[in-house]
DNA sequence: CTTCTATTAGAACATATGTTTGGAGATGGT
DNA sequence: ACCATCTCCAAACATATGTTCTAATAGAAG
């Protein structure tokens, strides 16, 4: 597939410092916005590692112009206040997960849509949504056949609802998330079930539960 | 009310150009952007009549700051597809519910606002919400802090959840509802708590709850 | 006609901000 | 060890961009 090995980390922080700064103030970041927020050393670097985020797709750069920062990634960075968000499939502890939407292109008729708010896009950035199968969240007040908001992010803290990629298993859940030590801990919020233990490398974090809908 | 003195032709000129420029690239104009495409001999006009609008409150800007301008009122933030629904209060068993959002207009600044897709609007037509105080509801996966948006409508099914005004008490809940014979069974959903049971025609239906919002 | 305010002008100023340079540590492969 | 590559660093550099100063012009008000 594409380049889905986990971007450095210095690289992902500044996407992300990026995505809240827009959030927060509707502009893109100078560039030393972006030093101070990720504690670079030096501009020059903040330079370095936004042309590779630029070779590389993230985002595109308006040479020599302030704020010439524009995030790329499908959501469209503005316009329209409403978005289409494909729920690329259902979810539930012990099932497989369907493709990522990395390269999703929105035309895609496969998939259902639910209409968010770009408040959400603009609190979250670039979200997808999964309906939920079965009652393994029943004690997080989620419900079988409700529909979760997940913000793609590898980071999580800790006890945060979020979907997880067991590699060897070839399967995602939604479960909380713990660390503890070199292991990962996937802890269903239903009492009749019992946690998962993973080794922390063999689990990679697809993104977390940022909302919940539900339709009567 | 305000000044619907027509604004000056080169001040309209200056908003109309900052909106499309933003349309088009997705940050704001400088002042040198505007000073080109609206004609201006000087950067200092650009900024003489920035500042009025500023002062008029058709937009912010941000000292110092490249690109500091945001623009205010319903051009940029509000879009075609989104509406704002008044979050009107707070509802839980026993509290009392504050006005009905019948003639609310959308300036009063007495309520928060929650941004929903115009789907929901489609769906069912106007709709109110109501953040849920308490765990009344837990059992029915309601959250203390949810919202939940309202249908308002006297027709209820069997056992839907409805928000009820119950005349004598001069108060409103959030309850599942039944009809038994002349009678009207409010049916929390928490183990811990009993129904009550009112006269049908001391219980008055404010409307159906038809979506429920979380966010963590 | 004065006086005041609103607006426009041109230029210079101050700094915010993108870009470049030369070098230094890492790290991995040969 | 050596080389290649990635990453980081400090400092300067160039210019993009907000701000200010002074003066001129046009009406409106008195």
């Amino acid at each position: 597939m594409s380049q889905k090995d986990k971007l450095p980390n210095r690289r992902q922080k500044i996407l992300d410092f990026i995505q809240d700064f827009m959030q927060d103030n509707g502009i893109p970041p100078t560039v030393r916005d972006i030093q101070k927020a990720c504690e670079i050393s030096s501009t020059s670097v903040v330079d370095y590692n936004l042309r590779l985020l630029d070779r590389d797709g993230f985002l595109n750069r308006r040479p020599e112009m302030a704020r010439g920062i524009e995030l790329l990634g499908a959501s469209g960075t503005q316009g329209v206040n409403t978005l289409k968000v494909p729920i690329v499939g259902s979810i539930a502890a012990g099932s497989p997960i369907p493709v990522f939407p990395n390269e999703m292109d929105s035309q895609n008729a496969d998939f259902d849509f639910i209409e968010i708010s770009s408040e959400v896009n603009r609190k979250y950035g670039t979200v997808f949504a999964l309906e939920v199968k079965g009652t393994s969240m029943i004690d997080a007040l989620i419900d079988d056949g409700d529909v979760v908001l997940v913000q793609p992010t590898p980071n999580v803290e800790q006890g945060e609802m979020a979907v997880a990629w067991i590699a060897d298993r070839e399967e995602a859940t939604l479960k909380k998330f713990y660390v503890e030590g070199d292991k990962v801990r996937l802890q269903p919020a239903n009492s009749a079930m019992g946690p998962i233990y993973c080794q922390a490398k063999n689990v990679e974090v697809r993104g977390k539960v940022v909302g919940v809908i539900r339709k009567y």
